[in-house]
Parts: structure tokens; sequence; C-alpha cells
DNA sequence: GTTCTAACA
DNA sequence: TGTTAGAA
């Protein structure tokens, strides 16, 4: 089975419980369930047991949501913004999953390195390499011959 | 001991 | 949202 595939169903089978959601992320079961009559958030369904069981990615939500409430936003609000957030990853992920075609370290303790972003053509014939930097500087777009 | 629903401070 | 009661 391919790699990615099998990250996909371990990622997807992962499962917690409310009450170590509660105690680790810091809402209360309350909340969760307050949430989930909102419609924010949803456990897994397939269970008859009545017993809240949420998914990896409905656990980083509530990490998320959580985040944004400590920083002053509504709960609406903060439910907002991820919806926005999850579109901008999928977004930045497409874009990066087919347009680098190397990275290389500069700095592996630091950090830093350069992300090739892939072959510019210009109008007079000549090829040049986009590069994102990553160093002292900060980070930015170079153009490399 | 944990989680659930419902109700009330 | 917190808390509590009574049941699963």
């Amino acid at each position: 089975m391919e790699a990615k595939k099998i990250f996909h169903d371990v990622f997807q089978n992962i499962e917690v419980g409310i009450g170590e959601v509660s105690k680790t992320v810091g809402v209360s079961q309350r909340q969760l369930r307050y949430w989930e009559e909102k419609g924010y958030i949803k456990p897994v369904d397939d269970n008859q047991s009545g017993v809240r069981r949420y998914t990896l990615s409905t656990l980083y939500l509530i990490i998320f949501i959580k985040t944004q409430l400590d920083q002053g936003f509504t709960l609406s609000a903060a439910f907002e913004r991820s919806k926005d957030i999850k579109v901008k990853s999928k977004i930045v992920r497409n874009f990066f999953e087919h347009t680098f075609n190397d990275v290389t370290i500069t700095d592996a303790d630091k950090a830093y390195g350069e992300i090739d972003l892939g072959e510019l053509l210009v109008q007079d014939g000549q090829k040049y390499h986009f590069k994102g930097v990553v160093d002292e500087h900060g980070r930015y777009l170079k153009i490399d011959k």
C-alpha cells in the first residue's frame, strides 16, 4: 500500500475520548458537547454506545478553536477562522506539492535552507530558478540563473 | 472510574 | 459555561 494512504488511514483511525481531550487541551467536556450541539465539531459517528470519540483532525480543530478563544475571539469567529485556515492550508499544500523540486539545507541547526520553486522561462530564452530562501535575513524570494 | 443527558446556579 | 444529579 502506498505510504501516503497508509498514513491517511492511520491518521483517520486514531481516536481520543472526551475526557482525554478535555484534560489535554484544556477545554471542558461541557464546552465540547456545546460545540457539537452548535455544529462546530463532530464525534465519530459509527459507535452505538453514545460515548463520544474524536478523530485526530477533530482534535486539531478543537485545539485551533481553543487557541482562538484564548486570543479573544468568539466561538463563532473561531470556527469561521478554522474554515478559512482549512481552505488556505489546502491551497498551500497543493501549491508546494506540485511546484518545489528540492530543498537545500544551508544550516541544519538553524533550519535555514533554499526551496527550489521551479524554473522560470523569460522572453530572452534564459532559464531562471525561482527560489524561496530562509536564512538569517528572514524569508524571501530569489531568482538564480 | 468515566461519560451521558438534563436542568439550574 | 460551570456544576450537579442520577443513570448507563
